[in-house]
DNA sequence: CCGCTCATGTAACTGGTTACATGATTTA
DNA sequence: TAAATCATGTAACCAGTTACATGAGCGG
């Protein structure tokens, strides 16, 4: 068995397999419409990352050199849609599956700003998060349909819906 | 304006704070005892963290040699809580408050499995989910009674009871 | 032709993980 | 006293970010 691909290495070949052929900058580009920070999409990252599927035989590449400029147009192989396959059933740990809200991270310590601060925060919180669904939303516009697409956007929808919520509670209980 | 600190940095000093004057062995401990994975508390990330805040003057340590070895407490200082105030408040970017959820990131690819595996994945989300469920109850039980904790506890049951209904969602939709 | 954006990378830096070394304390 | 666990670290490795270099095409 090969070694397992990580979840950055798994969403690329993903979006290997979905674009079909392209090029490193077509990666990238999918990664930055993503309406999360997560996973940048820098070339110091993507770059190398498809260098190195393709050393493991997940990708193959082949030169396309429009106009005078060398570059590689990567296409997923069957290996790499093995890979992409074994990522996701891959078995999950419960502290993997948690759910990460920077707000929450932040609400821990909210109690060492002074009340009006607190209150600032909460106005500053809730306008990012509709910002968020926002974002979202544009994202959602731009997705092509496919049934595991329209249910990840929901997810991101639902639990921006419920963030805003707990953030109206928050306002209370602190307020 | 001195450098701002990481999340990871911020936590630590929230930490610190919180518990007062504590062991690098401490801190990792508090990490660890979180329900999430994310910020896993290892040594090889906490001791060098400590050392690098020292320095900046965010806390101060004193040397405390029970029996024969040496070791270090460490106290959060004036400084340092000004850069954790400074951390709570600075503005946080639309994506950078986006919520992570790993099952997400997977049902974005899920029609690349059979539609067996596809339930199989199903059934092991929704597993995996109640299991961090248990997990955040722990943690909830175990911490200290305070405004800002029991909303980010009630942030973590709140998301995850969202993502329960939107596997039954995805269930019947992939079904 | 100048500046702008698109596009393809690379290199240095940074921070976190993994794995290890070591000493102290507890438990069988 | 042997084994396990607690506790304090360190070092090598690895992946991602930031910042840069470079070239092609295009609009003024």
């Amino acid at each position: 068995m090969a070694t397992p691909v990580t979840e950055l290495e798994a969403i690329t070949l993903g979006c290997v397999a979905r674009t079909g052929p392209c090029t490193a900058y077509r990666v990238r580009q999918q990664f930055q419409r993503s309406p999360s920070a997560r996973f940048s999409g820098s070339a110091g990252a993507i770059y190398p990352l498809l260098k190195r599927l393709e050393q493991r035989g997940l990708v193959r590449s082949r030169d396309v050199a429009t106009g005078k400029r060398p570059a590689s147009e990567y296409s997923i192989t069957p290996a790499g849609r093995s890979a992409l396959r074994a990522w996701l059933r891959a078995p999950m740990a419960p502290r993997e599956v948690a759910v990460d809200d920077p707000l929450r991270t932040r609400m821990l310590f909210l109690d060492e700003l002074p009340p009006a601060a607190r209150r600032k925060w909460l106005d500053a919180a809730e306008e990012a998060v509709r910002a968020q669904e926002q974002l979202i939303a544009d994202f959602a516009a731009g997705s092509p349909d496919a049934p595991g697409i329209d249910l990840a956007n929901e997810n991101a929808r639902r639990l921006n819906r419920v963030r805003l919520r707990w953030l109206a509670d928050a306002r209370e209980r602190l307020g």
